[in-house]
DNA sequence: CGACAACTTGACGGGCGTCAACCGGAGTGG
DNA sequence: CCACTCCGGTTGACGCCCGTCAAGTTGTCG
């Protein structure tokens, strides 16, 4: 229902809600590129130039960095309807990298048409830097995870923003979904190792939090589960439900 | 010389560079209260609705959050120039707080007469979404510092970052100021705590990384410190030196 | 059926937290 | 002018959460 075939962009207009009806005429007007790639493909890697824009349509991705020791920090998980690198509209260098979880696909538009549109609609500008600043909020958030919450609480934690954005999204119920991502892309999402991970996804199960079936998770008692997650879900500033 | 007394906004609009004149102009006459207040007072509190912004024109300050085992994150450190809460144009509700670490001075500036303003010149639109961005991009970089990085490299990286936007604001030389916040706000700032804090100053101080007495830091070879702290200044996408 | 990636589990060690004591300087009041 | 207080900083002893290393299991794809 999110995406049609009239429109590459409805996923996009999805989650920019309010947008006007001129304005999302002249989004689907934009030129792009449609691409899809398999899982773990860049589409944006740290130090590059960048000329495009991605709006991912379906699948899933993540921003990374990583630390001169090899470690690598996953900073956002991206689902479709995320705009991946608006930044390259006013800042022409990467600073960080982008790459798919799950194969994906993606529109890729070129800056210049993006800025232009958004100098003509400034209701346009308004829903794309309102999502950059909900973005800097997600951010935020994931410092004080990483920075604050016992592995326990941090993974419970991830868990709860992915089933919130999972439905925000329209992909279904956030009490009962499947993780795109490995162990692994967890452990660098919340700054431990895949070791203790695997430990800690067994001890919420056996705390009755989650409920696994393979990457399948069943969230039992959402109210139990968002305690134990210290998750308030203020930050993502959802308007849609 | 970065403000003057012809005009309040003197600060911000240096550090918002590559503004039209009449943009300035613009942005000069917008409706403000100044206000001073000492260290540690509140500018905006987590959960409040916010119908100002607040543009700091001296002294230094920070935004954070806070876990419910009571547990505080520090998002970011903030210096004259600074736009504190931007997110206040368009979300209304504050996911985060931002108090002061020494006596500063703040411009309140009423949200609708911004929002207003942005909507006629779309340059003045610009030059905050960029600042929105590389907000962004520095709590992505602190998500890596305290995820993925020991205490020692991490203490030194927000050294360093300090350093530098500490220059870029036009306060003084990188590799010598004086910190303004204790050892426990840089604790809260890196997700350690205090007393690891001291520890590892000391250790820096004893690898020869850092001259300290008191607050006042001297770098002695800044090459050696950035390498030390992992540290790579792109991602403040400094335009000013 | 072999190869490989993801997951799982155990044993052990270390970096950082916790607890506690003490120091030094600034502010305050007698 | 000196006690008193308080905050920030400093240092030591000890313990735990999580990292590291290593082995084994499961599932999938060719």
């Amino acid at each position: 229902m999110i995406s049609n075939d009239d429109n590459a962009f409805g996923a996009v207009i999805a989650k920019l809600n309010a947008l006007s009806a001129g304005c999302k005429t002249a989004l689907s007007a934009l030129p792009f590129v449609r691409e899809t790639v398999p899982a773990d493909a860049h589409l944006v890697r740290e130090g590059q130039m960048a000329t495009h824009c991605c709006f991912l349509v379906y699948g899933f991705a993540c921003r990374y960095k990583v630390a001169h020791d090899g470690g690598r920090q996953i900073a956002s998980f991206n689902l479709a309807g995320d705009i991946l690198d608006l930044q390259h509209l006013l800042l022409s260098i990467a600073d960080h990298s982008v790459q798919t979880i799950t194969s994906a696909t993606y529109l890729r538009v070129p800056s210049a048409a993006l800025k232009a549109l958004t100098q003509e609609h400034t209701d346009l500008a308004e829903a794309l830097w309102r999502d950059t600043l909900i973005d800097a909020s997600i951010f935020r958030e994931w410092v004080l995870n990483v920075g604050r919450r016992d592995a326990r609480t941090r993974i419970a934690h991830m868990l709860c923003e992915f089933a919130v954005r999972h439905q925000a999204a329209g992909l279904g119920s956030p009490e009962r979904f499947t993780l795109p991502m490995t162990q692994e892309h967890i452990a660098d999402a919340t700054g431990l190792t895949p070791v203790h991970v695997n430990r800690t996804l067994r001890v919420l199960g056996e705390a009755g939090l989650i409920a696994r079936d393979g990457r399948k998770i069943v969230i039992a008692d959402w109210k139990r589960m968002q305690q134990a997650a210290d998750f308030d879900p203020l930050y993502i500033h959802a308007a849609a439900a």
